[in-house]
DNA sequence: TACCAGGAGGTTTTT
DNA sequence: CCTCCTGGTA
């Protein structure tokens, strides 16, 4: 046998050494999958099977790269960067950089992500006057990507009378219209967004038959990673490419599928077995990566979905830790508590910062964290968020880049016509805007031939200088790489030199941020091969094409010491020795948006799901009895998933006393009682001072504390003191209890407990780690 | 044409 | 709380 078949268990091996027809892995979470997916291309290529003719998918470039380097691991040469392996969306766009001119687009066509495909709607909806207040940009866009994602195109938009019904309810009648326009002026400016990728890769193998049949003799071993996220594309387009040879290996879990948002249907995998004749289908159930404890709580709550695949997920791992279920009063308090708990963990347990994660359901929630952490100094990362390339002096400057490489691309052309400026405006811009219109001839085609359309003397010479400067940086293409021009653009525009002048913290972050791109450029270039693994492709069009598939999540230094903060779709694949997942309410977790029919609430749990078994040693499932959201207090209550969590693997000792957190009937109770605030009632601004204010009267619900508790307010200089030698006999204040002895002191070193007795409310148990104490004597 | 102040409106998740 | 857009002024 051969050694990197050594340490798989039977199942595994069986996948990972199955060659030839369709194949099908269910494999559970932290099951070693991708070892498996990994060590079947390396079996497969032990077998004499070329890497050229092996095509692996996946949904993130990190996975992607992953997958790739650990295969030239076992291999133990350079034959895997032959292997094609990447995104749906980057290897589709390698191909359709080669093959564009068939369709009608230019090799360097231009990649629209999100923002540049918002702009190009609201351009197409102002031009057909059309009220912006209707035709939202994003609503607008959502409903065309899923349109595509769905395999409709314009025209079968227009003619669905299901979507037409739709579009009159929503009062947008004219949607089709929107789609067809910006379809167009996406072709016109040379451009595809993102779920174009898709569909126009599918467009081009349906109607070109030799270019279909070149595809399925090149990939003739094809894998997909995670195919419980495909959707009907992706999935017309893998069943295209694998019709010659059958040779297609599907991995997934459907308790793992979280992206239907994205037109994702698990319907794919579990059609799979009627798709292809001798299907074989592997489970992979033991779980190599949870503790048993957090094992059981992801297939208990995971129990409460319909329609699962039947598989029982197990492990051999010690049964570890309780998972520790937290309440805090607001999400200020929880970003403390996390932090607190971070660093408490890293001396009990030798953790470093890189062993932990903090998940969320939404990135607006990461700001919290972020405070806490930077205030006690822990280093950290967010993954996700805007990312580096979207921030507006990078899109400005590769703005530049695109249009030295594509002249046809209006946004890129719009952005930087202007910037720096010099002095042509926006009346100019709408100029030219209605001219091209007019003449049905691109921007720039206005731009070159300036004279003829009656500019001011001033306009015309800075439009005549601008048009000589782009084609003075396109001279350089051909003898120059990417960086070289690059570092002309930064030059000859002032760009740079413009950033470099603006001393101010914001405009030294910008131009730190632009030398970085520089800096990325050149590594970029001077990188042996390209992600793709293909070598020599150093030009400025390569460089553009993956930038704008790279995500914040794809960065290198994975290994750098930092804590990491990320949304749990981001997290997906992933793991980490501790976990926390954080703003576990109703209305954020599940989502107010995702609670309207059952299938958005089991996609709710699913991530739920995924965000458990991201944890390998600890998990905290933290939530917080009010958040500020929008600028004032909203008031929610414990996740409904809270209620689902079996109770023999829970820890409630940091629940705190009120609320959802000893039976779940008391939740009831609670609600009862506090009729009139559940949901997310919002408080003004105003009430945001109020804990601060004898006056005001405080809604009941606010406080969130046991109702016997009388309300203290802590001295406006409150700071807690360090109750490292805090001794029994000492007077202390506490932030909600108010002022009291310690009459005893207990628990361990690391986790201290003190009995003090409150004047107004009597004896409590405080958890030195966690409650702010001022010692007053 | 450029810049500033003030106001409205927006939070789901991503390639 | 934030960002984006508008409309007024220099």
């Amino acid at each position: 046998m051969q050694d990197y078949l050594k340490g798989l268990n039977e199942p595994q091996r069986e996948a990972a050494t199955h060659i030839n027809g369709p194949l099908m892995i269910v494999a559970g979470a932290g099951s070693g999958k991708t070892k498996v997916l990994t060590t079947r291309i390396a079996h497969l290529m032990a077998n004499g099977i070329d890497a050229f003719n092996i095509l692996a998918l996946t949904f993130t470039n990190k996975a992607a790269a992953e997958m790739k380097e650990r295969v030239e691991k076992i291999l133990g040469n350079n034959e895997a960067r032959n292997l094609y392996i990447g995104t749906f969306h980057s290897v589709f766009a390698r191909i359709l950089r080669a093959e564009a001119p068939r369709i009608g687009y230019p090799n360097n066509f231009t990649i629209y992500d999100t923002d540049d495909s918002r702009s190009v709607i609201k351009t197409v909806v102002n031009e057909l006057n059309l009220d912006d207040k209707l035709y939202k940009p994003n609503v607008v866009h959502n409903r065309i990507s899923s349109a595509k994602n769905a395999l409709v195109g314009p025209d079968e938009y227009a003619n669905d009378y299901y979507l037409q019904q739709e579009d009159m309810r929503a009062n947008r009648p004219a949607l089709a219209q929107v789609y067809k326009a910006y379809q167009v002026r996406c072709f016109k400016n040379g451009a595809m967004d993102f779920d174009d990728l898709l569909f126009k890769m599918y467009e081009l193998l349906r109607d070109f038959p030799e270019v279909l049949h070149k595809y399925q003799h090149k990939f003739k071993y094809i894998l997909i990673d995670e195919y419980q996220d495909t959707n009907p594309v992706q999935y017309q387009i893998t069943k295209l490419l694998a019709a010659v040879n059958e040779n297609i290996c599907v991995v997934g879990d459907d308790a793992q599928s979280i992206y239907s948002f994205r037109g994702a249907t698990i319907e794919n995998i579990l059609q799979f077995q009627q798709d292809y004749d001798d299907v074989k289908v592997i489970k992979l159930e033991q779980n190599y990566r949870s503790t048993q404890s957090i094992l059981n709580v992801a297939n208990e709550v995971i129990k409460n979905n319909k329609g699962q695949l039947p598989k029982s997920l197990w492990t051999e791992n010690a049964h570890g830790e309780k998972i520790k279920l937290v309440r805090t009063m607001t999400d200020n308090d929880e970003g403390k508590y996390v932090a607190d708990t971070i660093q408490e963990q890293k001396l009990r347990n030798h953790y470093h910062n890189k062993h932990f994660a903090i998940l969320y359901r939404t990135n607006a929630q990461s700001r919290s964290y972020e405070e806490s952490l930077r205030r006690m100094g822990i280093a950290y990362r967010i993954f996700g968020g805007i990312s580096f390339y979207q921030r507006k002096e990078i899109k400005d400057f590769i703005s530049y880049l695109r249009v030295i490489v594509n002249t046809r691309d209006e946004e890129a052309l719009k952005r930087i016509i202007n910037y720096p400026i010099r002095g042509i405006g926006k009346t100019s811009v709408e100029k030219i805007v209605i001219f091209a219109n007019d003449q049905n001839i691109t921007f720039w085609d206005v731009l070159t031939r300036a004279s003829e359309f009656g500019f001011k003397a001033g306009t015309l010479e800075a439009i005549q200088n601008f048009v000589t400067m782009i084609r003075y940086f396109q001279s350089m293409l051909e003898q120059k790489n990417a960086y070289d021009v690059a570092v002309q653009v930064g030059k000859h525009t002032n760009f740079v030199k413009e950033l470099f002048n603006d001393k101010s913290t914001e405009g030294l972050a910008r131009y730190e941020n632009v030398q970085e791109l520089l800096n990325s450029i050149k590594e970029f270039t001077e990188s042996p091969d390209n992600e793709d693994g293909e070598v020599g492709d150093k030009t400025l069009g390569a460089y553009l094409q993956q930038i704008t598939l790279l995500t914040d999540a794809d960065e290198k230094d994975e290994n750098a010491d930092v804590v990491k903060l990320m949304t749990i779709h981001a997290a997906k694949g992933l793991e980490f020795p501790v976990v926390f997942v954080g703003g576990l309410e109703e209305t954020l977790f599940p989502n107010a948006m995702s609670i309207n029919t059952r299938e958005e609430l089991e996609e709710e749990r699913r991530l739920f799901y995924v965000a458990v078994t991201r944890a390998e040693k600890h998990l905290f499932l933290t939530y917080a009895n009010a958040r500020y959201r929008f600028g004032s207090l909203t008031q929610n209550e414990p996740s409904r998933f809270l209620d689902e969590l079996p109770e023999t693997f829970l820890d409630r000792t940091y629940a705190g006393g009120g609320a959802r957190n000893q039976t779940s009937n008391m939740g009831s109770a609670f609600a009862r009682m506090h009729r009139g605030f559940e949901g997310n009632t919002q408080f003004s601004n105003a009430s945001r001072q109020a804990p601060k204010s004898k006056t005001s009267a405080l809604p009941t619900g606010l406080t969130s504390k046991p109702p016997q508790t009388v309300q203290h307010i802590p001295s406006k200089d409150f700071v807690p003191s360090d109750t490292t030698n805090l001794q029994e006999g000492q007077k202390v204040e506490h932030q909600k209890f108010g002022y009291g002895l310690v009459t005893k002191l207990e628990g361990s070193a690391h986790n201290p407990i003190a009995t003090v007795k409150f004047e107004l409310n009597g004896e409590k148990k405080i958890m030195l780690n966690y409650a702010k104490l001022r010692i007053v004597e």
